[in-house]
DNA sequence: ATACGTATTGGACCAAGGTCCAATTGCATC
DNA sequence: GATGCAATTGGACCTTGGTCCAATACGTAT
């Protein structure tokens, strides 16, 4: 499988700033994409592929603190880095509460921001990695008949197929059905496999 | 059961801080400890009730930095709150990195530090609880044989007696009866429940 | 040397789970 | 009205797991 190149965001409003980011991260061999303001970004729509955003504070329209607060909600799991000309205190402590991967005032090193897009490009990866498994598997869950799914919370619960019948009013046959189908479906090579499915799917 | 009053410890260098933030978290009903140095508080031993640490940044000795580092490699998990005077961006976002809770400028209002503890404390009792949960486990898995782990890993992974007997060239029915074991010693009512525990211990 | 814990296995038996095949009912969609 | 899906159940049969009781062998510790 050929690996998908990263994606670097850059949202700021100074001209200079976006070239000199540009040319420092396509340097390290990632795709660069340059915004002038956190609604040019938001109009380019979402994108599928590894990725971070460097993401400037103080920008005319909305604020970089503003943008971090709409693509967490939307539950993206883009990473990003802030960079700040007139920062303070405060404004790095809600950036980083809000899950923020660093908060670095300019003027800085070069290796301070390449660090830090390698540690929010290495989380995103992580994410997008675990996303797609529990995507995967909610589709399969998606699948089940309301009756399966019912005996399959059932099931992972730790219940026998005769305790399962009683509490539903059913047959026990009927839930060997039931309970077959749900392993088939789940593609659950055994119990201990389905629990464990049951378990990330029900985590979050 | 009745529940443990928390304490809330305060280690700052400055005396007339200490008074004032001992005035005013006793008044929340909180039991309070004061220390004027990150030695002293360290001298003072590991707290077993539940309980969070409102701590200064610039003293002298140690500095409040490099006591939640001591403090996060012990693995306590106690929930820290910086104070301070003198700050400056990368001293909180260092802090906010290492898992602090929140990093305060003085002078600050009194509500904003309220705020700051009550989060500290409700992230602390959780922390206690799963931290309890697993020792409890893990004090479990430490009582079966090598001989029973060894199942134990291979039952949880999905494999069958006859299969776990194949692996460890065994008979089938010794596998039985090292699996009952387990289940007896790990107090699994199922083996839904034998896996949730499994996933537990191996998740961290 | 004796006692204890660990590991091993057997027999007998019952309970639970899985897999064939086959069938009926109800609901919704075409 | 026909077709399809979900839900339901039965019978027959086999595999797997759990539970009694009982026994042997090998260490270590007292």
């Amino acid at each position: 499988m050929i690996p998908l190149e990263a994606t670097v965001f850059v949202v700021d409003d100074d001209t200079s700033v976006r070239t000199a980011l540009k040319r420092l991260i396509k340097s390290l061999g990632f795709k660069v994409k340059t915004f002038d303001s956190a609604q040019a970004f938001l109009k380019h729509g979402p994108h599928d592929g590894p990725a971070c955003l460097v993401l400037d504070i103080r920008m005319p329209g909305m604020s970089g603190i503003e943008l971090q607060e709409q693509l967490t909600s939307a539950g993206l799991g883009l990473p990003i880095i802030f960079i700040t000309g007139h920062g303070n205190i405060p404004m790095s402590v809600k950036a980083m509460k809000a899950g923020a991967v660093d908060f670095i005032e300019k003027p800085f090193e070069d290796q301070k921001l390449i660090d830090a897009i390698n540690i929010a490009l290495k989380q995103n990866k992580k994410f997008r990695t675990e996303h797609a498994e529990l995507k995967d598997l909610l589709r399969r869950v998606d699948s089940l008949t309301p009756r399966e799914h019912e005996v399959f919370i059932l099931v992972v619960s730790g219940m026998l197929n005769k305790q399962i019948a009683f509490d539903l009013g059913r047959s026990e046959k009927t839930i060997k059905v039931h309970r077959a189908r749900v392993m088939d479906k789940m593609k659950a090579k055994s119990l201990a496999d389905l629990v464990r499915m049951a378990e990330k799917v029900t985590a979050h």
